[in-house]
RNA sequence: GGCGGCAUAGCUCAGUUGGCUAGAGCAUGCGGUUCAUACCCGCAGUGUCCCCGGUUCAAAUCCAGGUGCCGCUACCA
């Protein structure tokens, strides 16, 4: 039999910032879907990468005051970068394609080349709004208040050379694919698309762009680059090498099984990138699929809200599996959800380590306590078993056992054993319509029937008599071994490292680790070597952990902050005169101390050169104990009118250098050369 | 403005094509248990299913109107 083949992506994500939750939540989910289905032994190709052209990008850069590409670079490969997260997150991506891949850019110019040729790009004029002193072009809805977003001047109108797809040709097949087959998923977005785009009319779509620079230029035109759709669009089948000599799979793994997407590119993968398939003659991708978000305070995440959730600190504290369980469980994959710190250590606490975590820990502890960590032989699966869940596994009718007594636990073992036995086919039908949500709901409905079966055999009881009940106190904990294993595969998708401890723990060989074992009662050997080991996923105190990582949280946003800012200077001129008016004098400290009920006040007696004793305030408590000041030569501004602060007058004002650290506020106080007598003057 | 989505228990949400006393998890209360990560098992609740009409034997579900929140509105990557 020809091994089925299964090719996914993911967006190409922009780097012009680091990543976040949200793309971290995409990544997971179909590197999820990708293991699920290296589990069943398809032959997946798993592609990500990174789109990295375009205006925004040249502008941030130029910014950094680096080039594009060295801008685009760090993010990408530097530390803590799009690879570095995926390699955190446990991403199992096959390939990795950057739009400034010259293999890629070489690919874009023959498909651009391709659907020129065919008629369907031609060149047109686009209009828009100039701002001349800015030498920009903006679209109208980019205009804020009807005026030029970088100064606010007015700007004309103008036109700007440029290629055009006609997207309009392929309406009809557009919404046939859309209405009448199962391409687009889930089933609600379809109206959207449709009443949104369709209904009212396909434009005709802009490809190239003069405006800037930063992009694939348009080789038979030079000046024009080629605009986002085209370059990242493309890349789907550029990385299977597609017109292009670095990767020859694409007839191999083309058409695509599903593109996963975020709901706010449904568009593009719905309705543009079907439409320049059909104009380059190429079959069309089986599905694409839209996940929701996941939201902050019921809104947006985004950058410049400032709510961006970073996945490495919650991976560092709480641990890879762990969080990438947390978001494939409690979100509804098609729609939008409400990401909380709180929800995550809920549901770590819940799931992983009460329910999964201690159905581990309870069962290979009995082992070991109760056989040394070996199992008798001969404990393992009755044949009644195995033909029960034969029959679940493959959801023929429920096979029916009489039982004469009601209280023959036997009645136990073949719920547990047809659950169990039963929960791939559930979960396969789940993962098969994208629903991992409900795919991991199943596991943990068999986790949560296993610790009910200990409570019902009470293991401890039976321990009591060894003699008596050691046969059935072993065949009991082998039932547990068997369901854990049971779920351990299925959740290898989803938690990887994980599942691999927990095989080790219970003794699972590699056969039985199987997807085929996954269906099969009876996989484990029945003198399996079980050994208790570290808990798998430690219980979280829930105020520990949210201050630790609300703590975590603003360490980042400081680090993020600039190392240094000092105030920008003064542009307003102030005379020569004014200037001499102010009387700078070196003075030297003779006594400071705080002044009482004042958080921030010093009280300095100092030596001004008079002979008479000076009295200055200064709220500089919180940089300076006054006994460490006692000596030191400063610098005062000597003929400032006199204050009263907390019912003590200050006459003149101590000079400091004043700067932000890391968004902390830094001040030291001028100190001169203590050769320098009391009263010289500065100027 | 146009289009789309959402509104169900204290919280987060399920509720297929209208149909049995409207469900799950968390949180709360009570009981059981001690193998285990103070965990697990059982029981118990509570709801004007946003409001107002309509269709129907029957509406959380369908239709019309209203209120609130969110998103999209094509040359923004």
């Amino acid at each position: 039999m020809e091994q089925k083949k299964f090719y996914l992506t993911t967006p190409i994500y922009y780097p012009s910032d680091k990543l976040h939750i949200g793309h971290t939540y995409c990544t997971v989910a179909t590197d999820t879907i990708a293991r699920y289905h290296r589990l069943k032994g398809e032959d997946v190709m798993f592609l990500t990468g990174t789109d990295e052209h375009g205006q925004k990008i040249e502008d941030k850069a130029k910014e950094a005051g680096v080039s594009p590409k060295a801008f685009v670079d760090h993010i990408v490969e530097g530390d803590r970068g799009v690879k570095d997260l995926w390699k955190l997150m446990n991403i199992s991506n096959d390939r990795f394609i950057r739009t400034t891949d010259d293999y890629h850019v070489e690919s874009v110019q023959k498909i651009f080349k391709k659907m020129y040729d065919k008629g369907d790009i031609y060149k047109g004029t686009y209009k828009g709004k100039y701002c001349k002193p800015c030498e920009s072009f903006w679209t109208e809805s980019q205009l804020v208040d009807g005026k030029c977003p970088d100064c606010g001047r007015e700007v004309q109108d103008a036109e700007e050379e440029a290629y055009f797809f006609r997207l309009s040709k392929y309406a009809d097949r557009i919404r046939d694919l859309l209405e009448n087959t199962d391409f687009l998923q889930p089933r609600s977005r379809v109206n959207e698309m449709v009443k949104n785009f369709i209904d009212p009319g396909l434009e005709d779509l802009c490809v190239s762009r003069t405006s800037f620079s930063w992009g694939i230029p348009v080789d038979f035109d030079p000046g024009h680059v080629v605009y986002v759709w085209v370059d990242a669009l493309s890349n789907y089948i550029t990385a299977l090498g597609y017109l292009n000599d670095r990767y020859h799979d694409y007839d191999h793994y083309w058409p695509a099984d599903v593109h996963i997407v975020g709901k706010e590119i449904v568009r593009f993968h719905s309705i543009i990138w079907p439409a320049m398939l059909m104009s380059m003659e190429v079959p069309l991708p089986r599905h694409v699929f839209g996940h929701g978000w996941l939201l902050l305070d019921g809104g947006k995440m985004s950058k410049s809200k400032g709510n961006v959730v970073d996945p490495y600190i919650l991976a560092e504290h709480f641990g890879v599996d762990a969080l990438r369980f947390f978001l494939m469980r409690t979100f509804p994959f098609g729609s939008d959800g409400n990401f909380s710190n709180e929800l995550l250590i809920q549901t770590i606490n819940t799931d992983l380590a009460n329910d999964l975590g201690n159905l581990i820990s309870r069962t290979t502890a009995m082992v070991q306590k109760y056989f040394g960590g070996q199992l008798p032989a001969g404990c393992g699966a009755t044949e009644m078993e195995k033909e029960a869940a034969k029959s679940a596994a493959s959801r023929a009718s429920t096979t029916c056992f009489g039982f004469d007594d009601p209280n023959d636990p036997t009645i136990f073992d073949l719920d547990l054993v047809s659950k169990a036995a039963g929960l791939r086919f559930d979960y396969e039908e789940a993962m098969e319509s994208f629903a991992p949500h409900k795919a991991l709901d199943e596991v943990f409905h068999v986790i949560q029937r296993a610790n009910k079966y200990i409570d019902e055999n009470a293991p401890w009881a039976l321990a009591k008599d060894m003699e008596k009940n050691g046969r059935r106190l072993a065949h009991v904990l082998y039932n547990l071994l068997e369901a854990a294993r049971i779920c351990a595969i299925l959740l290898t998708p989803f938690m990887p490292e994980s599942c691999a401890k927990i095989f080790a723990q219970i003794g699972a060989c590699e056969g039985c680790r199987s997807w085929d074992s996954a269906a099969v009662w009876g996989s484990l050997s029945d003198t399996a070597a079980v050994t208790k080991g570290e808990n798998l996923f430690p219980r979280l105190d829930m105020d520990k952990a949210l201050a630790q990582l609300e703590a975590a949280e603003a360490e980042a946003k400081k680090a993020a902050l600039p190392a240094v800012e000092v105030e920008p200077q003064l542009t307003e001129k102030v005379d020569f005169d004014t200037f001499c008016k102010s009387d700078f004098r070196v003075v030297k400290v003779k006594a400071c101390e705080a002044v009482k009920k004042s958080e921030k006040l010093l009280r300095f007696t100092l030596d001004d050169g008079t002979g008479t004793d000076r009295q200055i305030l200064s709220g500089i408590h919180k940089f300076y104990e006054p006994e460490e000041l006692v000596g030191k030569t400063l610098v005062a501004i000597v003929n400032l009118p006199p204050r009263k602060m907390m019912g003590l007058e200050s006459n003149g004002m101590l000079i400091s250098a004043v700067h932000t650290e890391h968004g902390e506020e830094k001040l030291h106080l001028i100190m001169v050369d203590d050769a320098i007598p009391a009263g010289a003057k500065l100027c």
